[in-house]
DNA sequence: TAATATAGAAACGATGCGTTTCGAAATGGT
DNA sequence: ACCATTTCGAAACGCATCGTTTCTATATTA
């Protein structure tokens, strides 16, 4: 039965209660920490919560306590190594959309991040939740922005052609580096600035 | 303990046993079609093969008999929707390469299909039977004859050019069909033909 | 008839899930 | 100092599914 009217607030970074123990610091170092490295030795589906527990010498009821699925607690732990959003405009609409593609790029090049965004996008149908914090937090910005560097660098492109281009990246760079796990050789960026805005560079 | 020199050969299309009752077709009709029902509703995840064989009247110890994983299952149910390979050579390297997009276009955009490719694609490391399975039987013929179409569209494409241009054909439906399952609009071949061949189509 | 192979029923131990209960520890308010 | 509050760790719960095994019955061919 749920308690229903506890507290409901979860994330570290939420105000702390007036009283009572705080919040191990140690415990949730611990947790995170050992989700990282079973992430990059043993991949997500692996993961498993009791496994957790057990390393971190923590109770399963304490990581319950702050993560309600495995979903957040990845999420949570990759955080600092995914930067995919909002590329800054620089004046020069071509270096905005190499920008955009190298977010991706160097984001799926890294191995815990790597792990993590392709469970977040392929456990779609079964952790919606996860699936959905994944792409309000990084797909959506990311893709705002770079449609905006699109449209100025491609200004007769359209908004449907523009949505194409950010699926032909994307998908593109997921499909080389998350399925193929090809490295990122071959000038990737490159090949994908020539085939997204094949005009603008005639500069050889 | 396992057998070991039990019989091995496994597969519908073997030759069967000279002496002793022969296979079910009943229960492996009953058995299939339960798969891609259960598919359908709920997905490859949310299949057991507990369920399967409650609905369809069977034992489990009868599907493990010729289905070794869930994978090697939903790969033989879906086996006549999935329709990628190799694409005739017609003398027109455009509508060759055409074709060989809209051939993933076409399978991505069957349900079954896509469920069960989307779960070979992205249980990978999970499953490496069922990927190298699915990749062996389908995704290597369609490379191979989409790399000698586009050869002929490009002929100074260079090999890791055309590799390149397989990714993005690939990873652009994926992304659209499968991730974002957005419906087939927009003309999804156009935009990809104009995009792997630019300068090819100069008839407008 | 004998040998062979498949089918179905039922149970096994193992694993992981998400939850609950309990007692101990650590903090702030009074 | 004492109490209310909150977290922590340990342990166990019922449940689901896994892949396997055992047993008996059935179907087919030599």
């Amino acid at each position: 039965m749920r308690r229903g009217l506890d507290c409901e607030r979860s994330r570290m970074s939420d105000e702390r209660p007036k009283r009572g123990r705080p919040r191990s610091r140690a415990s949730r170092d611990a947790i995170l920490g050992t989700v990282r490295r079973r992430l990059l030795a043993d991949g997500y589906q692996r993961l498993t919560m009791e496994a957790v527990a057990e390393e971190a010498g923590v109770s399963k009821a304490t990581i319950y306590r702050w993560w309600t699925t495995k979903g957040e607690l990845v999420l949570e732990a990759a955080e600092a190594e995914i930067s995919i959003g909002p590329v800054p405009e620089t004046g020069d609409p071509r270096s905005d959309v190499e920008a955009t593609i190298d977010q991706v790029i160097d984001t799926f090049s890294r191995p815990l991040a790597s792990i993590v965004i392709f469970a977040a996008i392929t456990t779609g149908g079964d952790d919606p939740v996860m699936a959905r914090s994944f792409r309000d937090r990084y797909v959506h910005p990311w893709r705002a922005s770079g449609a905006a560097a699109l449209g100025r660098a491609l200004p007769d492109g359209g908004e449907s052609g523009v949505q194409f281009l950010l699926d032909v990246i994307f998908g593109t760079v997921f499909q080389r580096l998350l399925v193929l796990r090809e490295p990122n050789t071959h000038g990737l960026t490159e090949r994908l600035l020539a085939v997204v805005l094949p005009a603008v560079d005639a500069s050889h």
